[in-house]
DNA sequence: TAGATTGTTAATCGATTAACAATC
DNA sequence: TAGATTGTTAATCGATTAACAATC
C-alpha cells in the first residue's frame, strides 16, 4: 500500500462525486479534462491524482466510468464498509446519524453513546443509544476501530482519553478542541475554525474592496 | 488590505485557541516556541505565520497574549460581528444555532428558514424561524452577506441559487453538494467527503502494516 | 489522417524549514 | 554576560502546472 499525497486523497472525493453524476447522467467514459473541468481542478492534476489509485487510461478515448470509480473507492477503502461508534447524541450526532451518504462512504454507525440517562436504551434512526459504560464492553467484542467524537468541547478531551483506553484506533472529532492523543491514534479533524476563518477574511476583503 | 496566504489564515484559529488557554492559565506573555508546541506547527511556520497579522514581539520575551488574541482576530475579523441567515433546520441547522463559540468568532445567525411549515414561525435557540419565501424580504431590510446552508443534499443547489438570486455575498456550505455559482460569490465548504477519505485511508494503512 | 487524449518528464511555483544576525 | 527569543534571508521541499512524445 504506498503512500498517496495528502491532497490527492482530499481531492478524490470530489473526483468520485463528478463520476456519480455523469454515471447518472448515463454517460460510460469520461475524459480527465471533463473531470477537471466540472471540480474546478487543473487538468494535469486530475491526470496525476488519477494515476495514484492506479487506473490505466486510453488515449484519444479516455476512462471508464465503472472503472474510476471502482478504483477511487478501492483508494480509500469506501468498499468494505467499517463499523464505528459515535460518541455524543447531540444535533451534530443525530444528524451524523440520520446521515445515509456515510454509508455510501464506507462508514456504519453501529451503536452510539450519550450519558444522558433519558436516551438510554432508545433508538434513534435504528441506532441504539448506549450509556458510555458500555463502551469498553461493546468496543471490545464488535472489532470496532473508529469512534466518531461529537460531544460537547468540554469533554472532548476526556471522552476522547475513553476512547483510546478502550482500544479505539482513529478519531472521527467533530469538535474544536484540539485532541491530546498518542502519536499512534489517527486523529481527523473537522476543523469549522479554520473553515469560518478563511469564509470571514474573504467576506472581509471583499466588503472593503467595495468600499474603496 | 493585503493578502494572506490560505494556509495561514487556517493555522490562526489553532493559535488563538492555544492562546485562549494560555490566557486561562493565567499567563500574561508567550513565545512562539510555546505556541509551536501545543499545535504541532513548527516554529519558524508560527513566527512566520504571526508576522502577517502585523503584530512585533520583543526578542527574548516573546509577545503579549492579549495583543496577540487581539492581531489574530482582527485578522479573522472576528472582533466585529457580522449577521448572517441559516437555511435548512434539520439537527445540522440546530446544532449550529446551538453553537455558542459560533459568536466568539465573529458570526450571529440572525434568523433561520425551514419550508417545513410546522417550523414556521417558532423558535429555536431565541432564533426565530422562517419560511423560504421571506428570504428575499429579510435579507434586503437587515444587510446580511453571509449564509449557512444545511439543508438536505438534493435541494442545495436551488437553494443556493436563491441564495444567490437574493444578493447574498457568501455561502458556508455544510452540504455535500459542490455548488455551481458565479465567480463573485464566496463559497467555504465544509467538507467531511475529504476529511473520512483521509481517515479512511489512514486507517486502512494501518489495518494493512498490522498484518503484515 | 488529424484531433483528442493519455502518461510522464521538466519547469515553476509556493510553502516549509533551516540558518543567522539582532537584541532585551 | 549568556541564553532565549525575535524577525528575516536563504535553502529545501513538495505540489502544481507546462511541455511533449505516444497513441486509439
Amino acid at each position: 500500500m504506498e503512500a498517496i499525497p495528502l491532497l490527492t486523497l482530499k481531492r478524490l472525493p470530489q473526483y468520485l462525486e463528478a463520476l456519480y453524476r455523469f454515471k447518472r447522467a448515463g454517460l460510460k467514459m469520461v475524459s480527465a479534462t471533463k473531470i477537471a473541468v466540472f471540480t474546478d481542478v487543473h487538468m494535469t492534476q486530475v491526470r496525476k491524482d488519477l494515476a495514484y489509485t492506479g487506473v490505466v487510461g486510453t488515449p484519444k478515448i479516455g476512462h471508464r466510468i465503472d472503472t474510476l470509480i471502482q478504483a477511487i473507492e478501492q483508494c480509500l477503502n469506501w468498499n468494505d464498509i467499517s463499523s464505528c461508534f459515535l460518541v455524543g447524541v447531540g444535533h451534530l450526532g443525530k444528524a451524523l446519524m440520520g446521515y445515509s451518504e456515510l454509508s455510501k462512504k464506507g462508514l456504519r454507525i453501529i451503536a452510539a453513546f450519550d450519558n444522558n440517562p433519558e436516551l438510554a436504551g432508545s433508538y434513534y434512526q435504528g441506532i441504539q443509544i448506549q450509556p458510555m459504560s458500555k463502551f469498553s464492553n461493546l468496543l471490545s467484542r464488535l472489532h470496532v476501530h473508529i469512534g466518531i467524537l461529537t460531544v460537547p468541547a468540554e469533554v472532548a478531551q476526556t471522552i476522547a482519553d475513553e476512547m483510546v483506553a478502550n482500544g479505539i484506533l482513529a478519531i472521527w472529532n467533530f469538535t474544536p478542541t484540539k485532541l491530546n492523543v498518542t502519536e499512534d491514534i489517527i486523529v481527523e479533524n473537522i476543523d469549522m475554525s479554520s473553515s469560518l476563518a478563511v469564509l470571514s477574511r474573504r467576506v472581509a476583503e471583499r466588503l472593503h474592496h467595495l468600499n474603496s
